[in-house]
RNA sequence: GGUCCCUUCGUCUAUCGGUUAGGACGCCAGGUUUUCAACCUGGAAAGAGGGGUUCAAUUCCCCUAGGGACUGCCA
């Protein structure tokens, strides 16, 4: 028997896609890609992007992990119609589709148990022979059936192949005889995995299933339950996973692998969605671009089939040039997020507009909001400044000349940035030194460190008034 | 073990039989400079190996090697 997914019959429809995490731990990072290609699909076209979270498995399903997807994908900015939509609570109408399986012949009872079947595959492993579980009770006389717990399996084809007609994959063949009977309902009544998904997807109306790679061989057996049903196959799209830096599955001890992870460590979410969209797809030699360019350009055909690995150098070169050319107010707001986040105590309210003046020079050279905040602690920080141990070398004797000389200048001078480099450029004239004689003192009093944005910039955002008092204070000390 | 998938600079990738194999990140060198960064210029750097097909293969096919996924009453 030939089954085949077909792109043309529903190709007409409106395009539904959906991300379907388990809330078993952190959103991973790839889950995040997932979703981001599935919502950039569907928003492109002017379809649906749906969430469900798959919580079937009562055990290990967490309603922090759920949370923990929610503000996920709130802080990716991938916004999903309707409700997330709970697998658990659709166990009634999976059972169902079930039991029609079964009335139809299309599935069966199974009644063995579960040391059954794990000495059978024993004997399998140290006979080096499949280890696919074929029941007796597949084709057994019900007037047989034990008064036992049972439960139900498809009944797989064992000859001919399935062909998966994936859109990144290309058509992949699987012989049946590969495919065991799959179980459906557990012996507790419950859905598995492999049912639920299908059925979800079905009552959903999704027509695009994007997921990971690992999927691909379940697709397989997926088919079967579509075919039973007489549903129409939703076109596939199984996309490679993202490794670490050593090409192995991404984990722990790559480091962040969690989106959350990924918000405390202060990426913008732009920066995060062009790179995450970027890794395994690509549009030409385009890599920096916005939303709504990567809408435009992103389709099935552009994703790669290899596997890449997650580069943290790449995202952060991407992220700084859209924190360069991101509206302030936003980076602020982010910013806020950010350090919630990160567990870090929240701005005030005069922080936030000093950050906001402050921001035209300091957007342009960090690439992310740690780099960020670092460079904005002259803007945040309030008097008197503490002055680190670099900063302190450019003050003395020396310095206090210089500053006590520049003070004049600047009481008199009209605050803009031309007006503030004459007033520096006077100094320089008359004590008969260069640019940074005078700016390693200033800096030192305005900062109290050595990294810090332009003096010009610095004395600019600060005013008058707290830059003479500051300046005022480094020559008392 | 079996089935399936993958393989272009260190990394992300372009190329859809004919190119000096292009771009980006990173790296190296130089420049700019008011510190760090940013920025500018230049440079090194790739078709896993072996067979075919073809006038011509990175591109199509096969084999090998190396990765990976699946092989659960997990998702």
């Amino acid at each position: 028997m030939s089954n085949a997914s077909s792109a043309s019959n529903v190709a007409a429809k409106p395009v539904v896609t959906r991300i379907a995490p388990s809330p078993t731990g952190d959103m991973h990072i790839g889950t995040a890609r997932t979703a981001l290609f599935s919502w950039l699909y569907a928003r492109a076209r002017g379809g649906k992007f749906l969430l469900r979270i798959e919580d079937t498995d009562r055990a290990r399903s967490t309603p922090e992990a759920t949370q923990g997807i929610l503000d996920g994908m709130a802080w990716l900015g991938l916004d999903y119609d309707g409700e997330a939509v709970s697998q658990f609570e659709q166990a009634a109408r999976h059972a169902e589709v079930a039991n029609q399986m079964l009335e139809a012949g299309t599935a069966y009872k199974c009644f063995a148990t579960q040391d059954e079947i794990e000495a059978f595959r024993e004997e399998a492993r140290a006979n080096k022979t499949s280890t696919l579980f074929q029941s007796p009770w597949r084709d057994a006389d019900p007037s047989t059936y034990p008064d036992a717990p049972f439960v139900i399996r498809m009944k797989a084809p064992r000859t001919g192949v399935t062909v998966i007609k994936d859109q990144v994959q290309g058509d992949v063949t699987i012989k049946n005889d590969q495919i065991d009977d799959m179980i459906v309902l557990r012996s507790d009544g419950s859905p598995t995995y492999m049912l639920a998904v299908v059925v979800d997807d079905h009552d959903m109306g999704v027509t695009h299933v994007i997921r990971g790679d690992d999927h691909l061989a379940n697709s397989a057996r997926q088919m079967m339950v579509y075919d039973a049903m007489g549903w129409d196959l939703p076109v596939y799209a199984h996309i490679p996973l993202i490794f670490g830096a050593d090409g192995k599955k991404m984990s722990k001890r790559h480091g962040a692998t969690g989106v959350k992870e990924y918000q405390a460590l202060g990426y913008p979410a732009q920066g995060m969605r062009n790179y995450l969209a970027r890794l395994g797809w690509s549009h030409g030699d385009d890599e920096f671009f916005s939303d709504a360019q990567a809408m435009d350009w992103f389709d099935l055909d552009g994703i790669n089939k290899s596997p890449a690995r997650f580069d943290t150098k790449k995202l952060d070169n991407i992220c700084g040039q859209h924190l360069a050319v991101m509206e302030d107010a936003q980076i602020v707001s982010e910013i806020e997020g950010y350090l919630a986040a990160s567990a870090q105590p929240e701005l005030t309210d005069a922080q936030k507009s000093r950050l906001l003046s402050a921001m035209y020079c300091l957007k342009g050279s960090a690439k992310n909001y740690p780099q960020l905040i670092e460079k904005a602690r002259f803007a945040l920080n309030a008097r008197p400044v503490d002055v680190d141990e670099k900063a302190q070398k450019h003050l003395g004797t020396v310095s206090n000349g210089i500053l006590n000389e520049l003070t004049p200048h600047l009481q008199s001078a009209s605050w803009n940035r031309d007006a503030l480099e004459a007033a520096v450029g006077r100094v320089m004239e008359t004590q008969e030194i260069g640019f940074g004689k005078v700016a390693g003192p200033l800096r030192a009093a305005l900062a109290g460190r050595a990294q810090t944005p332009s003096v010009l910039d610095m004395m600019f955002v600060l005013g008058r008034d707290e830059t003479l008092a500051r300046l005022s204070d480094a020559v008392q000390e």
